[in-house]
DNA sequence: GTCTATATATAGATAGAC
DNA sequence: GTCTATCTATATATAGAC
């Protein structure tokens, strides 16, 4: 029998709670920095009941990374409903920008994770990170090619590669704005494409 | 007195060892990954005389820092030799290109670093890494602004930018090519600037 | 399913002989 | 200046009562 949905925690949605969290104190920390008490504290689940839905911290993490690749599968989902590539691929632009200050404190939450995970000499974890990324390049890819526009995949790179070196620079510098003014730019590099 | 010089290790220059050893270490796995012991192994100098040069691994932190913003320092000071600025940002991204395996592997020493610092609540090293991008981001801001182009600070963050990304997609998906192809872009992208 | 108490391992840092 | 042995703190993970 589950619990009466009285209490403040239910515990049917421990998991998601705990999901939740990890992903957002990853992005926040760092994994290595990240203790499974930090989650299980954001999370509101006392520590050790955190293993009965996680077995290892590296479980805690793939979780952290799903729920990132989820965000990112609902964004263009919702993109998707737009009938042009090119303005889809403006209003990824501007939902980059949106999130500017999130991303010059903490940098692109997939970004800094797969960065991370990269380092580690297991390869685990660091190739579904690159899973996720690849996935967010296909879907440019398959954008550009609705434009019929040359090497769909080399822009696809290029447009990724801007999003990612902005976040970057906005962290490390601790300047929102910069997400502004390149976004600008990444806006009116994909106009020019149009006019060739 | 010193030791003679003839010893495999001369103990002079250990100081010296253990920066070199810290900022290529701390590169491969990640500062969090990163032991004192393994910064000692890499150096060939025993762990707990590693403490008499630094008293903290904060300070080893900070001196494979400060080793990649030599790095950094003598690569420019190298391009700056060059008579045309246009040529010298050239040189610069062929200078990235050669450097791709690493990069495919590991990232790009200074951006990874930075990342990996910014995620730390104590505002201290994250700052300092900054500060590297910033003089990266200033040299190349100059080469825009000689060469008369408009709003060269924007300019620079775009390049500097491209570059971080290239570096952190060519890392997460493991493949150098990406450097190759980008690098190609980004100077077509220089030459373009010319021609308005 | 939940939660407290605790075992175990690791890593930063120090003591003190040489 | 050098180096071994060790202290101490922290974090993952488990045991076992409820």
């Amino acid at each position: 029998m589950t619990n009466s949905p009285k209490g403040r925690a239910r515990g049917a949605d421990k998991r998601r709670r705990l999901m939740s969290a990890a992903a957002r104190v990853v992005h926040q920390q760092g994994v290595e920095r990240t203790t499974i008490a930090d989650i299980a504290a954001a999370a509101d689940v006392p520590l050790g009941n955190v293993y009965y839905y996680f077995k290892t911290k590296d479980e805690l993490v793939q979780a952290a990374l799903a729920e990132h690749a989820g965000h990112l599968a609902e964004l263009t989902g919702e993109l998707d409903e737009l009938p042009d590539p090119l303005q889809r691929l403006k209003a990824l632009v501007d939902a980059w920008v949106g999130q500017r200050d999130t991303t010059a404190r903490y940098g692109c939450p997939t970004g800094t994770l797969a960065a991370e995970l990269d380092k580690r000499a297991d390869g685990g974890l660091d190739l579904e990170a690159g899973e996720v990324i690849r996935s967010l390049l296909n879907w440019t890819e398959q954008q550009f090619r609705e434009l019929d526009l040359p090497d769909p995949d080399d822009l696809a790179l290029t447009f990724v590669g801007a999003y990612q070196g902005m976040s970057l620079l906005a962290n490390a510098l601790r300047d929102p704005e910069i997400m502004t003014g390149q976004g600008t730019r990444l806006t009116r590099w994909l106009d020019s494409l149009m006019e060739a």
